[in-house]
DNA sequence: TTTTATTATCGTAATATTACGATTAAAGTT
DNA sequence: AACTTTAATCGTAATATTACGATAATAAAA
């Protein structure tokens, strides 16, 4: 359904999911190659290089944006986007954190 | 919607939004957690850590499952979960070339 | 064999997501 | 001022997700 009960688990969890969760989308991850590829902002630009109309694009320009990912700027008639160097480097750091906490298993059930 | 149009966008970016939007829930994320804190086959005790019902953790490992970040296997009366190693550390070399393919934006217009 | 324990699946309701076209808003351009 | 460009927002339809209780399925235990 889209129930939530985030309030139950941990804020770190909540947090590093909310990132995932932004992440979840490969029009999103197309999004954010576009914005690492130059290191620059980018002002306008991206909804030609997706398959997907311009108020779709909008859409993921928005959530990127409301997870923290991405900055947006207005710039004259345009919009500058770039990432969010701090939350990008904090979405890093939680989930190279998960990632590496991760040993062989060391029984054999699996 | 649920409109896809996952077909549009290159695998590896596909591939890489399948395994974030695993990651995508406060839920998933402890229960990964369970799994990587010992570092063992969990069968069950996993449905008592976490503030859901039982269905609604079988339907959030299956999503885990399902995206490749675990395995379960049956054993005898329970289900043994672990990590699938080979895909964990696929999941996490794709995010980890992502996030680390960033350098500071040049431009000041953010 | 009946009972018990454990997990998956079904049915379902509520909410979220994704996509689009149409419209709006805001700032340049003519 | 009227027009153009650019991006956000609105309205919408279709599908997905999340959650739960109830039920099924399976294997161990009695």
């Amino acid at each position: 359904m889209g129930l939530s009960k985030t309030e139950e688990f941990v804020q770190a969890d909540i947090t590093l999911a909310k990132y995932a969760k932004a992440l979840g989308h490969p029009a999103r991850i197309a999004i954010l190659r576009i914005l690492l590829e130059r290191n620059t902002c980018i002002c306008g630009d991206i909804v030609e290089e997706l398959p997907l109309s311009q108020s779709t694009v909008s859409q993921h320009l928005k959530e990127l944006k409301d997870a923290g990912l991405i900055k947006g700027d207005i710039e004259g008639k345009k919009v500058c986007y770039c990432i969010n160097e701090n939350n990008w480097r904090h979405a890093q750091q939680l989930l190279q954190s998960m990632f590496v906490s991760y040993t062989s298993c060391n029984t054999s059930c699996c």
